[in-house]
DNA sequence: GATATATAATTAGAAAAGCTAAATATTAGA
DNA sequence: TCTAATATTTAGCTTTTCTAATTATATATC
């Protein structure tokens, strides 16, 4: 059934940035955490994998090794992460939020969270409901592919 | 009922990210058209909207006026985009797609598609469904908000 | 065991994309 | 008519990312 899952491809392609647009401002505005999607996304990583390593983290975020070298510089500096090397292999660094990480981490999802939820406060139960399902769908659909979904393409 | 929203919320907000950067590793493995995400979304929107004016590109796009001003300068200058002075009001700008913005669109939107139907086509027809759906509802949760979503936040 | 190759992270430098503030041109209103 | 508002652009800056090259460590080969 290539239709209909191309009108799907096409919703998706249409909705996604939208929200996503709306994610961005929402964390801009948010003064206190001040964090970036990305960023955002490195330390829920680290929330989820204590002591990830730096290349870890990169892939899942989707930078390329410099470019996390330099955030994670950034929220070492702002004491929301911890680096280390790696004692079994030294040639690693293996990264772990700090307290203030944490709290930070939960403040920028709280904040977040509740502001999309005043957005999806105009829907039905039922609709929500279906973006649950539509959400976990998703998730299996795009978390598993390794080599499309690293960033790093060229 | 909140905890049912916040969930829903919490879910977005992890899976949105996610897809979106499967859509921007897909744009940028395309060599192509080499469109970024809000060009795409320029042209696209100039694709249903012919002869739109700056502004109205950019409050769909979510990039303030300059930001948008700039980019449209480089879309007239790789003949994807016309920019006229509207005869009505000739402090507007008017926007249209050449033929080769079209053309160029067309291919993006073509590429974009196939690879995002690929991923869903691991999923179940009622997925998908239920996907189209929730890609729905979150338009309308979403593209309404005036203020909030044109990404002049601050 | 020495040397070559591969891997992890960083540094350096440049490019892209966004913003704010201010300037310009035009229209609408008092 | 003169003032205020609107649409776009210009100018300058900041942030974020990239590629290429460097450093340090580990692994493999001779």
């Amino acid at each position: 059934m290539q239709t209909m899952a191309d009108e799907c491809a096409c919703e998706v392609l249409e909705v996604v940035p939208l929200v996503m647009r709306a994610i961005r401002s929402e964390m801009r505005s948010h003064r206190t955490p001040e964090l970036s999607v990305p960023q955002f996304r490195a330390l829920a990583f680290l929330g989820r994998h204590e002591g990830a390593s730096l290349s870890d983290v990169a892939e899942h975020v989707g930078l390329t090794p410099p470019s996390m070298s330099k955030m994670v510089e950034g929220l070492v500096v702002r004491d929301l992460v911890v680096r280390q090397v790696s004692p079994s292999d030294r040639r690693r660094v293996t990264l772990t939020l700090t307290a203030r990480g944490k709290s930070i981490l939960e403040s920028a999802h709280q904040g977040t969270v509740a502001h999309l939820t005043e957005k999806l406060a105009a829907l039905s139960p039922e609709e929500r409901a279906t973006i649950v399902q539509a959400m976990q769908a998703l998730r299996r659909a795009f978390a598993s592919a390794k080599e499309a979904n690293t960033g790093i393409v060229r």
